[in-house]
DNA sequence: CTGTTAGCGCATTCAA
DNA sequence: TTGAATGCGCTAACAG
């Protein structure tokens, strides 16, 4: 392996003139630096990572910590944290919790270790001991997606009520009184706030509040399927079907065909966050979309900030609903729904669509 | 920051035997093993991975350069990798070439400066010197998904060839003759392999070989829908769609939406590589699967090996069809096709389905 | 502007 | 089994 000793001597400079051209680009002359540079190039010279983080304390690293790295929020995401890291000068280090906080322990020791300069963590749910353990030896951290009670981590997350509030508003602007509602994990930041808002406010928007059309998952989509599949188990007949992520969409999705067949087709749906094929089904998905590549580049920007020292605030980012449903379907919802008390959905009944 | 130093004069044993219990797993009496050990916890103490890795020359990190992290078959890929170099006791660094030759030089050159001990690729398609660069520096590597011409890197990569197979077993199962192909880059081995076994064998399968029917993309999803417009745009009117990866196929499903509305329904669709979804569409996506998963972890495996000098052999990884097909449908395509020579495609001629 | 020198934190060699 | 000493490759401080 060729060292910088070798450029040196192949430079006819010393090493620290290698030194100061390759890296410090301090105060060298034209002539040694051009004769560095050549000899480096001639030599294919690479410079040694850990040797210079050692001696600089710093590794020109970043974390990026995701609860799962398949879900197409979280991808986006990580490549556009990526993206935005390569721009700035650093390379990113990759690691999956699934949602477990034993893991998640474990891969903040791992980052501890190799001592890169911060970290962008969705964090999962549970037991955060191990981050305050990490915080305490002063690693920037900065969170996406998701806030970490008792940390004052920026945070760069989605606009959660906002979002839901586009949601209600669609909802009521469709006319559904009867909407089932799959949610996340309530121990996630993005699964309890999108479900508070919901349920605190879909009574103002004539949405039953029947407690039997509210079921819950872990944002995978098996357990989006289970959920739907509780909810239509205990009789209730929703016209729509609001899912709190894309993949608990998905299962509620799966579970909705499996389950009712044809009549599936009658049950409108929406999501919090939008996924590729949304526009593919029938009837199709409308969505809240978040962008998460703004979400991974600001945080990585916010991290950056703290790393140099400045101030790095928390930010929500907004919303913003694509509504693909066709004008008011002129069949009812093929199922008698034990618990529907009236109707309110009929074209000529339709209140203004949403913009 | 805590170092071994600090622990050893806690434990109240030199330097050398802190680092023999820490890491050497070498002769220790018990005695100071659980005073350091002890000492070490109660400090909190976490190696400095860098300064290891100097001394150590390796790093236990692993690289992984992927082309686009979005592509969900990379980032099951990219799951499983990590998971299984976690298992291994590695971690992962993570990239996207996003199919740039430049881009995916740049990380390499970054992953070599980062000491790891070596990586996975799925390599782009053009320019590969960079990398006959890097080997010549001896680092370890493994190729996913795709080949790269001219290097005896190991390969886990899918048996395009046999998967293509399965896909003209399926299409003349389902009676087809006019069969639009929305291929790859040629520049890449995927794109390639898969465009050379459908296009040398579709005419056994009794498939129109028209060279109007066959377009390519660059495995984006905008790139498919392109295509399939210029299929379109050249008059044909297949009545099954075959595309060569998951994003292609997306976007040749847009493009027939969208260039002809409800006939749309009329046309089956097949593709290389699953995606979620494809159950959900109408009509649904029949596919090839090929775990990315078991790509990812024998990726890992095999580079291992090679890290440790063992042997590690090149892999085609099988792929199994799954027929998202109902029965053949009763209603012919409904477009009159300018090229179409003859029918093959009622219930009633329609040969034995496919296994 | 440049050469020399001292360590960054650790694993490992050599003596004891 | 253990302590002391060495140096991995590099940057930065210092002296010239």
């Amino acid at each position: 392996m060729v060292t910088i000793k070798d450029v040196a001597a192949r430079a006819g400079v010393s090493l620290g003139t290698a030194s100061r051209v390759l890296s410090g680009g301090a105060h060298t002359s034209a002539d040694s630096r051009s004769r560095v540079l050549a000899a480096a190039a001639e030599l294919n010279y690479i410079a040694h990572g850990p040797a210079r983080s050692l001696r600089r304390a710093k590794t020109d690293v970043l974390g990026l910590l995701v609860s799962d790295i398949r879900n197409p929020f979280f991808s986006e995401l990580a490549h556009a944290a990526e993206r935005e890291a390569r721009r700035l000068g650093y390379t990113v280090l990759l690691a999956n919790s699934d949602e477990d906080a034993a893991q998640e322990a474990a891969l903040l020791r791992a980052f501890a270790s190799q001592r890169i300069d911060g970290f962008l963590l969705a964090p999962q749910g549970g037991d955060s001991s191990a981050l305050r353990g990490l915080l305490g030896g002063g690693m920037p951290l900065v969170c996406v997606d998701r806030t970490v009670r008792g940390s004052e981590a920026p945070t760069i997350a989605p606009d959660n009520a906002g979002g839901v509030a586009l949601v209600l508003e669609w909802l009521r602007g469709r006319g559904h009184r009867e909407v089932a509602f799959v949610g996340g994990p309530a121990t996630i930041s993005t699964g309890a706030e999108r479900r508070d808002a919901y349920l605190s406010r879909r009574a103002e928007h004539g949405i039953s509040t029947d407690p039997a059309l509210v079921d819950e998952g872990d944002f995978q989509a098996d357990s989006g399927a289970a959920a739907m599949r509780r909810i239509l188990g205990r009789g209730m007949r929703p016209t729509a079907v609001f899912g709190a992520d894309g993949l608990m969409t998905l299962g509620a999705v799966r579970a909705l065909r499996a389950e009712l067949g044809d009549a599936a087709r009658g049950v409108e749906l929406v999501s919090f966050d939008d996924l590729d094929w949304f526009a593919l089904t029938d009837p199709p998905v409308s969505a809240v979309r978040t962008d998460a590549s703004t979400i991974g580049r600001l945080g990585i920007a916010a991290l950056v900030d703290l790393i140099n020292g400045r101030a790095a605030v928390s930010q929500r980012v907004p919303s913003a609903f694509i509504d693909r449903a066709g004008p008011a379907r002129a069949t009812a919802p093929p199922l008698s729904p034990p618990t529907r008390r009236g109707r309110g959905r009929t074209p000529a009944s339709r209140p203004d669509a949403p913009r």
